[in-house]
Formats: structure tokens, C-alpha cells, sequence
DNA sequence: GCGATTCTGACCTTTTCTGACCAAGTTCCG
DNA sequence: CGGAACTTGGTCAGAAAAGGTCAGAATCGC
């Protein structure tokens, strides 16, 4: 099994995250370590660094553009799948925050969208007395989620109410 | 970790707002420190310190001029006030809606920060009978537009629960 | 041979940055 | 006072510097 292009790029990259968590890069410096076509680097990508393999790719374009690929560690989108469906009927503020904290460690929610989330699960935002309040906000963390692993990100337009 | 110049020159006004509320300056001077054109500073501060990020510019021309950046929170937006102080204690659906779309248009939030909102807005997210839902629906949009309007966008940690 | 995978090239979008030209205050001189 | 000269910021088109996309050619494995 010869390595072909994409497997030694591949490898390339893997090594660099061994050490440390992530890797910044520039497309056309790759391609030319690699004497390849630029888009060949978003091959790579595409196949060997897909979201659901663990990994978060961002980029910039324009001066100073870059590549950068993030090791995604803890729950991946499967995983995650199932604690929403393991969540219980009733939720109580500490499980929920840990929840949010996990999948925003994972990548799958910005910081401000962490922070929203934080915001609504409080007990101060949910004007429901004990022991009602865990249950409404076992409801409020399962819409959430299920908005935000489900569409992904995809969202381009604001979906109606 | 590419800075590029727009980059330096935001890290410079912006570690200058840590200490101070607001920044004076002359763009002249600004330019010459960084040697880049002056109308790089008008640039950077469109696109870094722009209205959505929870920023106010004021300039002067002419003989003293100057440009002062200010943070600013952004419910002291007159209308935007207006509009959540309008929304009485039970807010419905419909109006909950209206309202993230207009954030949403004004540019305060993203399209999916908007889609994680309208979830948690909508009626089978909030496991309440009425007419206790719209209160409750009233104190979670209140809790989510104080989260993104005051802290306007600057959560690089997530805050704990 | 044939389908799947790999790879390239042509063309597109986004972001940054500059320079020429415009607009608004200030100062100063007659 | 009143206007010309100067000082300072604003705008905008466009060049430059990234990266993105996609159709299709080339190659691999069976």
C-alpha cells in the first residue's frame, strides 16, 4: 500500500497534532512542501478531517489566511446523541452547565453560544418553582441541543418561529 | 496565529480599552506607528469595532481632530431598550419571535445564536401549561438578550453556571 | 473493464491594504 | 468679519493575497 498524496499529507498533519492540540498552517505552503495543487490540501481535509472523524477545521482567507486544524477530544457527535437521549426527564442546573461545558469543549458550540445556553439553564431565567423547574429545563436543554446538533451549523437563514 | 496588520492594530486599541473605557487618538499617528496607510485604521475599525460588537466610534475632523473608540453596552441602544422594555412580564411565541429576528437583522447575533434562541422560545420547548408559559417564556427571553446584549460577544470563557 | 479514490486546473469569494480624491474643522491674515 | 490655507479624518475603487469549489482527468484495486 503505497502512500499516495493525500496519505502522506495526512500523516504529515496527524504527527504535528501528536504534540500539540492543533495545527495552524497555509494552504499554498503545504501544497508546495508537497509539490501538489493547493486544493489537494482541501481533499485532505475533506476526506481525513471531517468533523465526524474528531477533528475542527477553521479557516481565514485574504493576508495572513489560514488553516487551522483542532484535535476535537471528548464526545463525539455520536456520543453526544446518546447522552441527549440518556438525559432524564428532569435536569438539574449542575448537569446541565457540565453538558454545556463538554460540547463547547468539543467544539461544537462557540463560547457566546455556550454562554446562551448557560443563561437560559440558570435557575434565575426559569421562573418555575421546585420541583417543576428541572423538569422545564430538561425540555429547554433537549430544544437546544437538538437545534444545535441537528443543524449542524447550517443555519444560514433564521428558521421561522 | 498569522497576525496580520488589521489584527496588530486591533490588539493594540483593544488592550488599550482594558484599561480605560475608551480610546482617543489621532488616525494619523495610529497609521505612522503601524506604517500602514491611514485609511487602514478606518478599515480595521469598520470591520473590528463595528456597531454589532458592542463598540461606538466617534471622530472629528479638521484641526483637533480625533477618534475616540468607547465600549459600550448595547441595550443603551434608545430603540433596542425600548423595544425589551415594551415586552411585558408574559411574552408570547409570536412576539419572542419577532423580536430575535430583529436582533438577528440588526446584526447583534448570528444566524445560528438566532436559531438557538427561537428553540428555546418555542412552545414545545417550554413544558408549562399556560398561562404560565408566557411568563416563563418572558423571563427566558429576557435572561438570553441580557447574555448576548450586555456581554456583547466577549466570552472567551465560558462563565460557569 | 469499472467503480471508487485521488488529483489538478480554472474560476470564485473573502479579507486585507493602499492611494487618490473628498469633506469638515481650525487658524490666520487682510 | 470673512475667506484662504492648512490640518485632519472619510470614502471608495481596485490591487493583492489568501482560501473555496467543482467538473473532470488520472489512477488504483479488483
Amino acid at each position: 500500500m503505497p502512500m499516495c498524496l493525500a496519505d502522506a499529507i495526512e500523516a504529515f498533519l496527524k504527527s504535528a497534532l501528536e504534540s500539540q492540540g492543533s495545527v495552524v498552517m497555509r494552504r499554498r505552503e503545504l501544497a508546495e512542501r508537497f509539490r501538489c495543487a493547493p486544493s489537494q490540501i482541501n481533499y485532505v481535509l475533506m476526506t481525513r478531517f471531517a468533523w465526524g472523524d474528531g477533528y475542527v477545521v477553521e479557516t481565514r482567507r485574504g493576508g495572513a489566511g489560514f488553516i487551522r486544524v483542532t484535535r476535537v477530544k471528548l464526545p463525539q457527535r455520536a456520543d453526544l446523541r446518546e447522552l441527549v437521549a440518556e438525559l432524564g426527564d428532569a435536569v438539574t442546573q449542575e448537569q446541565a452547565g457540565a453538558l454545556i461545558r463538554l460540547i463547547w469543549q468539543a467544539g461544537l458550540v462557540t463560547a457566546r453560544e455556550a454562554a446562551l445556553m448557560m443563561a437560559v439553564v440558570r435557575r434565575e431565567s426559569i421562573a418555575v418553582p421546585l420541583p417543576d423547574r428541572d423538569r422545564v429545563r430538561g425540555s429547554l436543554l433537549r430544544a437546544m441541543l437538538l437545534e444545535v446538533l441537528d443543524r449542524g451549523g447550517e443555519a444560514v437563514d433564521v428558521p421561522g418561529v
